[in-house]
DNA sequence: AGCATATCGGACCGGAGCGGTCCTGTAAAT
DNA sequence: ATTTACAGGACCGCTCCGGTCCGATATGCT
């Protein structure tokens, strides 16, 4: 299906939320409770992807009482493709493309080289969208919440 | 990982093998067997993957004694985006880029326009890629297309 | 200091889909 | 009629994904 995980999409929504709240001004650190409930998503998954995006520098985390993740670049420094290789790896669409040892044959084989190619065209792709991109437009975006209701999950309330 | 399955990589390995057999000249039909002695591939995996490509017309078939399989057409009329989409369904980066109904909030949702470009983008990369390509020693055709700039994503800012 | 809050890191689990096998039916050649 | 080979399934183990939960740590407040 050449698709990128449920998790990847909701880190993208989430980030949405995030650089809708810091183009009005709020640069404050949200925390993950505040997350889930703004785009109807299950805490403990909001929590997860949320993680996930800090160990790439994606969002910055502040720790205890108070604390929270903020935005750690601005919208237009942000990548699609960074935010689908802190949540999934690295973006290989085959296994020896991920680097070398993975093939048995590699050194024979007549494909290698241009999936490589085709990967890296792929990727470039994914490095021209940044997060301000998909922000842009759509003023009055405080009322239009990015909701999206997971339609394997029953919604819980 | 954004990645494709195995069998698209295996079906990939597959019809190049064809390509190469058919720029010998030799373009009677191959059988299963015969094949997956040429790529190193289990028997059921190949006839399995060969199954799906004649589905879609990308390999024919004849049947019986004598039968096998040969490429329905021309190298440089089989695009990759086909391959993949005869093997693991249509190109779709999230469900609700597949068609409408996958998600019960799509009328309201936020990131789901930018993620119908994006996947555009990569569907528009990957028909530029042709059988004919990945044959040719040199791919001069792989080269510009990492090269050239997808206008496919159209900046919206 | 002590408590409450919230992230961090990891373990854990059920289910879906993938990789892979096998079996029965049918078409064609000898 | 027999043999060959594709067609179209069912089937199954295994991995990985989606999702949950828990203990540890860091911070703010009283």
């Amino acid at each position: 299906m050449l698709r990128i995980s449920k998790l990847t999409d909701y880190g993208i929504v989430l980030l949405t939320h995030f650089a809708e709240l810091s183009a009005l001004g709020e640069d404050e650190t949200h925390n993950a409770r505040q997350m889930a409930e703004a785009t109807s998503l299950p805490l403990p998954v909001v929590s997860k992807i949320l993680k996930g995006l800090v160990q790439e520098r994606i969002l910055v985390s502040q720790r205890g009482s108070k604390g929270g993740y903020a935005l750690g670049r601005r919208p237009e420094e942000i990548r699609i493709s960074e935010v689908i290789a802190a949540l999934e790896g690295p973006i290989a669409m085959v296994e020896c493309s991920a680097g070398p040892g993975h093939c048995d044959v590699e050194a024979s084989c007549r494909v290698r080289d241009p999936w490589q190619r085709i990967n890296r065209a792929i990727q470039e792709t994914l490095e021209r969208v940044t997060l301000a991109d998909l922000v842009s437009g759509a003023p009055g975006a405080l009322v239009q919440i990015a909701a999206r209701q997971p339609d394997a999950v029953p919604a819980d309330r």
